[in-house]
DNA sequence: TTTGACCTTGACTTTCTTTGACCAATGCGC
DNA sequence: GCGCATTGGTCAAAGAAAGTCAAGGTCAAA
């Protein structure tokens, strides 16, 4: 069995047990699964990502810590299914379409839609080089539909 | 639990009870939760700081002391203070600590305050150079919180 | 047998916290 | 006014995490 395999197993393990939310410490984990603590980040970024339905927190320093969320995804399939319909870049417009649909489908609330259009808007990335906006647009996207989801 | 959270949370307790004002003495609070009393410092200076909406004064001496007072009490003034002490760039903790607070002063709602931070998670920039990251995030963030203003 | 996706590792970086030595201001008794 | 006890302030070093990145390994499919 791969090393990946058992931090991910043991990860899914204590969501399991604590309902969802699974708060580690990452150099404890890695000494007691034997692996180095980088290995903690490659699991969690390749494994518990937005469009798996986990959300991510961390923090350095004394006392830091590395929490992971998990998403109820039965029972808020449109938004999921919305996430997962995004791609590696999202434009404004269709990010909008997005927004009055689900507001249409009463998926989120008018003041959610003008909060997460505020995100999307082209002046929040005039800094960006024009070639990575759709992407981080995407990112940002996703990750608030997540939260929406419960 | 982190020494520094325990002195922030005495601190706020008090800013609570008192309506937004809270005078300490250094050195008796310090005795009191066991620390040295530059801790004290240190968490005033990273936790009530003008960005959060504090105003910190002190004396030294005999009957010295140090008075935190928080501002801007309606809610649009808290926000524009908030969007206007943003400057060019915002790093992710920076924006968590406003959050944090504007939910601790009921100026946005936890899933307000939820949606914002998914927002501004390092995850969501990592498809940007990491030089444009800070700037974008300020961005996606004044424009979200302009939304919330009436 | 080459290739590409996925995995493993470790050196280096960044962020946050804790501590202590030393510095600066204030007020009181003389 | 002077000197000293009583405060708080500053700063740098050390400590405690987590993050990044690139180089190399593995393995199955083409």
């Amino acid at each position: 069995m791969r090393i990946s395999d058992l931090v991910a197993q043991y990860i899914n393990e204590i969501l399991e047990e604590q309902d969802g939310a699974a708060e580690i410490r990452r150099n404890e984990l890695a000494t007691t699964l034997g692996c180095v603590p980088s290995q903690i980040n490659y699991v969690i970024t390749s494994r518990f990502t937005p469009e798996q339905g986990y959300i991510v927190e961390s923090r350095r320093g004394g006392g830091g810590y590395i929490r992971i969320t998990r998403i109820n995804t039965t029972r808020s399939g449109a938004i999921m299914h919305i996430v997962n319909s995004i791609g590696k870049a999202l434009d404004k417009a269709t990010a909008e379409i997005m927004l009055t649909n689900m507001l249409d489908r009463g998926v989120i609330d008018s003041r959610t839609a003008r909060l997460m259009a505020a995100a999307m808007g082209e002046r929040a990335y005039a800094e960006v080089p024009p070639q990575y906006r759709d992407a981080v647009r995407a990112a940002v996207f996703k990750n608030m539909l997540l939260t929406l989801v419960e």
